[in-house]
DNA sequence: TAAAGCATATTATAATACAAAAGTAATAAT
DNA sequence: ATTATTACTTTTGTATTATAATATGCTTTA
């Protein structure tokens, strides 16, 4: 039977279900699914339920129907990984660290070009934002009710939110998850916070300043970092 | 009635005409979707097929349905644009130049990376696939018949699926779709195309050598002489 | 042997019925 | 008069049944 989950209809909770499933692996290419009917009786549901499940994932990529030939599992260079879904059942099924370190490869692509063209493009009101961010980061560096987390996540949302191009910003579910996974791989040493938030006042500052190439340099010189730190701890664990 | 495309079942041109209008901002946020019924009737199709196409839509961000308010529109930026088909509606209603200019924005900080990427992780038979995409390059360069435009898609992707890394291999789509929209807005020049298949060639020959930087820079500048091209032009027209 | 037709399994579409959710209006109680 | 409760209404959610379309394999026939 399926698992409850608060607010979701029916159809979005097998397709919760079987979306793990697959990408856990449970179904391969080969294999492919079982037939409507079969899903129908393994969940104990209608088919009204199951073909709605089966085309919403379908929409994402991660399977496809046709007549006679039931439902096939599509190859995973095919799963719309941009998918917040997709993605949060890819974290589900692979061990962190590893994907932790291909978050951290895009990052390193996306947000210093991102802090770049912010600098060159962003509105006054997105700079306030950063700023406003930033200053949360500050508060939370010393105060400890205050989630430092929430304000990195605030300050880098705003950065790509600053850029201007939509192609960035539709990341910021992406670099959410990255954030989530990272901070699950990181010792909570509040000792560098006040330092950490002050390398993301840097950044505010040279996109206020319009310095395309310093903001790219800056922001890149912060992901190197944790890139760094990931690398050596997944040394020590092999 | 909708418009009837070879390979789509009824669900799917539903969802094709209906992503496509809502791209283009015939339905807004506020006024929101007829309901089913409205639209069994506009479609003259049955409950089934709108209720497919609403989930698939929903499925990638598009829309999102509740009992006795109907279906309304999602706020644009919560549309997966990572999906091919949003994607393809994106650009049905956008003034092309004005997005191009976004696809190289991302471009300029996906491709650089991939490569250096590439130049530190790719496997010799990924190397061998970028190579076999710059003679193909080289050979369409001064044989007429041959597409200079495929062999250019080849290279992005298999420097792409080179780096190693899913998140940036599922960009082949949106590469893809950057390309397209390029060749549009290009005089066939066939007089540079020796030279450009050349600045290919040099980016195999640093991922060969494993020279991350170098691949790098040369991507860089790549994509940068298609940006400032579109800049100008960009400019020529206002 | 090859082509045509037939059987069969599975998805695709339709139609209908009822349940559930969420507003809205009317009613009752204080 | 205000508030709480109730009943009503609209729309999506789920179930059921039936039939069509599609693709595959098998069988028959020329």
């Amino acid at each position: 039977m399926v698992r409850i989950i608060e607010n979701l209809n029916l159809s979005e909770q097998v397709t919760n279900d079987l979306g793990r499933a697959i990408v856990a692996g449970e179904y391969s290419c080969e294999s492919g699914l079982p037939t409507e009917a079969q899903l129908c009786e393994e969940y104990g549901i209608s088919r009204t339920a199951v073909r709605e499940a089966v085309k919403m994932l379908a929409a994402k990529g991660l399977i496809s129907s046709r007549p006679r030939q039931g439902i096939s599992v599509e190859q995973p260079s095919n799963w719309n990984l941009y998918d917040t879904s997709v993605l949060s059942w890819l974290l589900d099924s692979s061990p962190s660290l590893h994907v932790l370190k291909e978050f951290l490869q895009m990052r390193l692509a996306i947000e210093p070009q991102a802090a770049a063209l912010a600098a060159e493009f962003a509105r006054d009101e997105d700079i306030d934002q950063i700023e406003k961010a930033v200053e949360a980061m500050r508060t939370a560096a010393t105060d400890p009710s205050a989630s430092m987390h929430d304000a990195d996540l605030a300050f880098h949302t705003s950065v790509l939110f600053a850029s201007r191009n939509r192609f960035f910003f539709q990341l910021r579910d992406f670099i959410r998850t990255a954030l989530n996974v990272s901070i699950q791989h990181t010792t909570p040493a509040k000792a560098n916070d006040v330092a950490v938030a002050e390398d993301h006042a840097k950044i505010c500052l040279a996109i206020r300043n319009r310095q395309p190439e310093r903001a790219k340099n800056l922001m890149t010189h912060l992901i190197d970092e944790a890139m760094s730190f990931i690398e050596a701890e997944i040394k020590r664990r092999s």
